[in-house]
Parts: structure tokens; sequence; C-alpha cells
DNA sequence: CGCAACTGGATGATGCGTCAACCAATGGCT
DNA sequence: AGCCATTGGTTGACGCATCATCCAGTTGCG
């Protein structure tokens, strides 16, 4: 990670860059700030509650929310403590699994994300889609499937290496 | 903000915004996580000091540096306050105007800035730039105009109100 | 069986970001 | 000159994100 052989950007790529910061900063406190706004609820906790929505019966094993929305575990934590004194979910204990925990949509959830939901998306046309052409959809489509592609690689050889370290 | 005749996503639509928010996420994690592992700042650090850096004497009014880096007020202002307290930063008295405040690299900041650099453009390359197609960074650079216009007339029409509310 | 390693998850400390309120300097208007 | 609205910037409170640590239940291996 020292050693860089790093030749600087050129301005193509310094323009790109440059764009899509700018863009990601000033995009996401827009939408979060308007959700927050409309419906009282934050970027973070429609994440959760829709991921919860959409699963069988409104309730989720931690895990399993974890990998959906892809946070750290203690972050997962701390939010559905905080959202369960909010009253929008609950935690129940694990039968399978007796040190796990499964989290259930409340009523209230339910209802806040139902109702937050048409606000997002209508955030997310006004700020971001309805702005594209089809090919730019596909492109950023394209584009956001090459980095995560090589995020989820770098991940396989962290995993990999951990692998190695225990065959030591 | 309520009434919605908002239809639902396409699955273009849905692809797109999906692939987005994942990369978002990740990537800007990623990249802050990383910096920090390398050089100890974090990103917001980075952008303050990458500012001073490009200054005329590395130094930068309060109100300029705001211009740059789109920041809140009071975000700055507390982030600023840290920086200090780290040695990256001295803040003076403004000449000019004597409410206004000062904001100068010290020779560390200094230091980690340039330091930091390499590593920054590195990453970035390594989880962005060099996974793209020359197309693909054009059309990076499009989507993100297109984005930053649609806030900035937003920005323009808030301007207008204000104008509007003073009028009266 | 029994012990060690691992895993799902909780917790506390700490730094960050936002909002609202505030303060003093300034500039415009009469 | 005198007043009021505006502006540049700070502060405090509060919720959020991260890290390190911890704990109990589980699994694998001898």
């Amino acid at each position: 990670m020292a050693t860089n052989g790093t030749r600087p950007l050129t301005p193509r790529e310094e323009r790109a860059w440059d764009g899509y910061r700018r863009m990601q900063g000033l995009l996401s406190s827009q939408l979060n700030r308007q959700l927050m706004a409309d419906t009282g609820l934050s970027d973070a906790d429609f994440a959760i509650l829709s991921a919860l929505l959409g699963a069988p019966r409104h309730r989720l094993r931690g895990l399993a929310l974890r990998c959906e929305v892809q946070w750290e575990k203690s972050r997962l934590s701390h939010h559905l403590g905080r959202m369960q004194t909010r009253g929008l979910v609950v935690r129940e204990e694990c039968v399978e699994d007796s040190r796990g925990a499964v989290f259930q949509l409340t009523p209230e959830g339910k209802a806040a994300v139902e109702a937050a939901t048409g606000d997002r998306v209508a955030a997310v046309r006004t700020y971001l889609l309805d702005l594209l052409t089809p090919e730019q959809l596909d492109a950023l489509t394209e584009i956001s499937g090459a980095v995560l592609a090589r995020l989820a690689e770098d991940d396989a050889h962290l995993r990999a290496a951990a692998e190695l370290a225990r065959a030591v």
C-alpha cells in the first residue's frame, strides 16, 4: 500500500472523479434531508425498514439483515436498538440458534415504510433517475457493477488471507 | 411534497439506482477506511487540507473554504476546531472583516496532505478509475453534471424564494 | 466427552454531522 | 447618525458510525 508508481490523474479522470465526488456528497445529503423532512425517517432507517418489509413475515435474522444492507454488525446493532425504542421494530429470540436475534417490523414500522416509499421514489426520480437518458442509466449500472465486482474480489482476497493465516 | 403521481421504477431504473446505492455506500467507506489506515487522515480531513494546499499562501477564508468543500458552516467550524487541536491547521483573525476567520495550513498539515495525496490517488484508481473505460469515465462526468445542475437549480430556487420573502 | 476456536450479537467510548440558537460585526436605508 | 436586517462564524445538544472489547452459544476436533 505504500509504494506508488501511481501516475497522476488525466484531465478526463480528474473530471470524472471530481464530478462523482461532488455529486455523491450533495446528492446523498439532499436525499437524506428530504426523506427526513417528508417522513421523519433517515436513509438508514429506510434501508432497514424496507429490507424487513420485503422479507417473508416482515421478520429477518440479524445476520440476514446485515447481508442485505451491508453494514458493520455493531452499526446494525446500535441502530436496531434505537429503532426498537422508537417502536419501529421488535427484537425476538431466535429458535434455531439461541445466541441469534430476529427482528420484526411493528405495525407502526410497516406503516412508516409504506408511507415513506412514495416520497423516496419521487425524490430519487427528481434528483437522479429522471435526469438521465436510458443510456446513462445503463452506464450507471455498468459502472457500479464494475466497482462492486472489484470490491467483492477484494473481500474474497481478505477471506482467503484469513484462510491462509488459519492454515499456519 | 406529499402528492405523488409517481410511477414506480422500471427495471432499468431499478438496476441503476440499486447499483448506485450499493456502490456509493461501499466505495466511500472503502476509500475512507483505506485513507485512514494509510495516513491517519479521514476523507473529511483530506478534503479540507487539499483545499488549503491549493490556495495562495495555504490560507483560506472560512467562507471560501465552505464554498470549496460545500459543507454546512457548523460542520466546517467543528471540524476545523478539531483539526486545529490536532495541529493540522491554525485559525487567524481576518483583517478586512473582523468577524471572519482565516485558516492556514501548518507545516505538519502540509506534510500530512502531501504524504496522503499519493495514497488517495492510488486508491481512487484501484477502486474506481482504473476499472472504467474512457467512455464510462465520460458518462460518469455527464451524469454527475446533470445531477449537480439539478441540485444547483434547486438551490437557485430557494434563493429566489428567499428573495421574494424579503420583497414582501 | 471436553476443550478450544469461532460466531452472532451487544456494549461503551469516542469522534463526527446536523440542527437550532446565538453573537458580534457589517452594511444598507432612512 | 441611528437602526435593523444580514452575514460569518461559534456553540451545545443530540443522534449516528466506528472501533475494540466482551459474552454466550455453537461447532469442530482430538
